[in-house]
DNA sequence: ACGGTAGGAGACGCGAGCGTTTCTTAGCTA
DNA sequence: TAGCTAAGAAACGCTCGCGTCTCCTACCGT
């Protein structure tokens, strides 16, 4: 004797979104969803079943798509980074180097403090156990930092606010580091007055001809 | 009928250890055991079945004393931090302030690189989710080093090779802000030469006086 | 030397999440 | 408009770790 038939009634979740999405449109939501899911619980605590929970999919559409949990983070962070990750933003090329290191120290403390950063948080943490992790993020985030950066003193250097030597990429990771420890490893946040300090009392100094 | 009496033979595992161990001989094995846990598979895979395993005792031998996995890996920080953590360590009076600075840099990577510093990347992604666990941390970790790098350049005004102004919290956290990114955000090693690199181009620079 | 306490080992039932599969049906394509 | 593919939802069997409990016995105090 097989299952009795199922009320077609459950089936329809209490008439919520019968629209159903596919291709991108789904893709999207997923990835949403990820890196809320990162956000509020963390990576190890991350289910695949809660994901798809919150996306209002089935599990069947996400395994098809991406075999494991790295793969689809790793996924989720390639798709959200490109968007979230322009330091620069809006810096014109008539800010004073001073002000465009304000501007992207906020910029990062804004990432990190969002969304996208507490996955990202979450991430970095499992990546010292996880090469291929490490590496796609570094690629999305390291890198484009370390380059915003280089180049912002390269143009200082150009407009005379910035000695020669100083543009260097020791120098262009000052900034970053004290963000990122406060942010990531100590988990304090940071004011702009904070940025501001950082950026007069220990940048600048660094990088002002003699 | 009850469960048939087990073969004592099996229950001597492979006639190792019959030494049976009590109070704080055994809780320092079981610290160690977290520890190297908490190295090799991290915070996320960590469990306490295995902990009791790695360190040849039982479950219960464990939850007797922690009721959670928090309290245990807390306690296992709180009992190993204390040997670990002597940033300063042999520094004496006599070394010059460039000289102590590359010395605490270099005890801040062997921590970082040796089992309780993959430990720490562990449980510092945890802390963004657990407050109790991240006040320890910064209690453990956070403070003494903060004071020991300040205590240095107060020594330094001493000395007359650290202006006073410089003797300042922002200013002691560039060093470690610096190698800390390097190795728990980027988890990229750190040579003595770039240790080197930093304190003569980036901190010393900050510290002398005109 | 003897008994109480606690250590080691592991069995137990439980719940969570896994990855698969099944089923109905929405949405695209021919 | 018919047919095919894949979406949404959930049931399934499975494994793993949980926290408890039981068992035997080594250690320690008296």
């Amino acid at each position: 004797m097989t299952a009795a038939p199922v009320d077609f009634a459950q089936r329809v979740s209490t008439d919520a979104i019968r629209h159903r999405r596919r291709g991108e449109a789904l893709e999207d939501a997923i990835y949403d969803a990820v890196v809320d899911e990162l956000a509020q619980i963390g990576y190890a605590a991350f289910t695949i079943e809660s994901v798809a929970t919150r996306a209002h999919t089935g599990k069947a559409s996400i395994y098809r798509r991406w075999p494991t949990k790295q793969d689809l983070v790793v996924a989720a962070f390639c798709a959200k980074a490109g968007e979230a990750f322009d330091l620069v933003g809006a810096t014109t090329a008539a800010t004073t180097t001073r002000d465009a290191l304000v501007h992207v120290g906020r910029r990062i403390c804004a990432l990190v403090r969002g969304g996208v950063g507490e996955a990202l948080r979450a991430v970095g943490a499992e990546s010292s156990r996880d090469a291929e992790l490490a590496a796609a993020l570094d690629a999305r985030v390291g890198c484009p930092k370390r380059e915003a950066l280089l180049g912002l003193l390269q143009r200082g250097v150009a407009r005379g606010e910035v000695r020669p030597e100083a543009a260097d990429e020791l120098v262009a990771e000052v900034l970053p580091a004290m963000l990122l420890t406060r942010l990531v490893v100590q988990g304090l946040p940071v004011s702009d007055e904070h940025i501001e300090r950082i950026v007069d009392n220990i940048v600048m100094p660094l990088l002002r001809p003699a």
